[in-house]
DNA sequence: TTCCGTTGCCGGACTTGTCCGGCAGAAAAA
DNA sequence: TTTTTCTGCCGGACAAGTCCGGCAACGGAA
């Protein structure tokens, strides 16, 4: 998450800018509000922290500006509570306000249910995943992790881990993976399978010597293990 | 638009609720946790105010509960500033807060701010655009820019980046490419595909030789990673 | 004409399949 | 039960095959 802070006072910049990151976000900053809507046109960021009294252009004017073209949820700081309360009878298209000084604690707390209220929306096209254990595949980008990293799995290994997490706790012969996984293409070896297996082994697995998802019939094929 | 405000104290009630339908609001009320929470399964409220301190049960409490089934958005009322402090420590899944006794103005504002953002179901005949990092479609006019500057992009250029920024992190085999951009167009070879995608990173990635955003799938196919 | 979509080709990178020696597990024998 | 035999599995190495990106060029449409 990319957070825009925009303040003249370069050191209450620097000291959100420290509470921020420490948080996790990256924070990225300005001076003004003409910098204000240049940055948010250039760097997307998911969130902007924008002073009132600014130099240039102030955060009123620049709020409505970023409003033009982006609906990105946008936080006022005023100096005075004078100021808030004129601020108040109007809509400027920010989402929340804060008067300063204001608890850091609190401006947090805002971001973050402005971010959580506005986060979903890019989540909406529910990942088409599928996970069993530690080990996740993603359907639609072919990717597999482990414990969350990414395995670079070559797209036959793919195929094949696929099949054995479609169908777990159940052991599949080389003969019906080589029929079903390789399909048309010409039946090959049967130790292929042995291979892809090793191999999967290698990559998905934490200690490849004793599996604990892709395992051994002995005698009959190869399962994963839910 | 409804909302639904829940105090024990009946006078604050009162006066919120005249300011608010003074403001053109539907208001209903309620006296405690409990209330508030078949309030909102009941009437369906499109904004919650709620104070902290109640019987029966307490705000926060209350809070979480609403959470478990809906997404509406909720505002907490504090008494005390001490209280305020605490409570942002936390992510208790609320929207917003304020302190009592708060400036009526600035309630009205927050509540505002919170329906404008939770309501774009009147939204977007506006800018038909789509942008994924540094690249932007403008759909209407089928012009491609990155960073900003425009590229120069031929028709069928056009339609591959579309659909692939339409559907991104996503795989697409260079079959499922030609027959959903080329169409009833008669099938042409599958190479085809592949000097699309080398000129469009030509144009649209800084450096073509190890683009960011149009990928390969090796095996697999081409996607636009987000 | 110029520009665009298409096709062919080639070198290099990556993936897949095969082979083989060694070893572990299962079955048979004692 | 323990020991022996044997079958099947594993991992390393290598070879064959496949895929990709760049280049060049052709034919047709604007």
């Amino acid at each position: 998450m990319k957070i825009l802070v925009v303040d003249d006072e370069a050191l209450l910049v620097k000291g959100i800018r420290f509470n921020l990151q420490n948080e996790g976000y990256e924070v990225i900053t300005g001076r003004d509000g003409l910098e204000a809507v240049n940055l948010v046109q250039s760097e997307h960021p998911d969130l902007v922290v924008l002073d009132v009294m600014m130099p240039n252009m102030d955060g009123l004017t620049a709020c409505a500006k970023i409003r033009e073209f982006s609906d990105i949820p946008i936080i006022l700081l005023t100096a005075k509570t004078e100021d808030m309360d004129k601020l108040m009878g109007f809509d400027h298209g920010a989402d929340d306000y804060l008067t300063k000084p204001f608890n850091i604690l609190e401006l947090k707390a805002r971001i973050r249910a402005l971010l959580r209220r506005s986060a979903p929306r890019e989540k909406k096209p529910a990942a088409n995943q599928l996970t069993i254990g530690s080990i996740t595949l993603d359907l639609d980008a072919r990717n597999a992790y482990r414990s969350g990293t990414l395995a670079d799995l070559t797209a036959k290994e793919f195929d094949v881990i696929e099949f054995l997490m479609r169908n777990p706790n159940r052991v599949h012969s080389r003969e019906v993976l080589l029929d079903t996984i390789w399909a048309y293409e010409y039946r090959s070896d049967i130790r292929t399978v042995d291979v892809h297996i090793r191999r999967l082994r290698e990559k998905l697995e934490e200690n490849p010597a004793q599996p604990q998802y892709i395992l051994t019939k002995w005698g009959v094929g190869y399962y994963f293990k839910k």
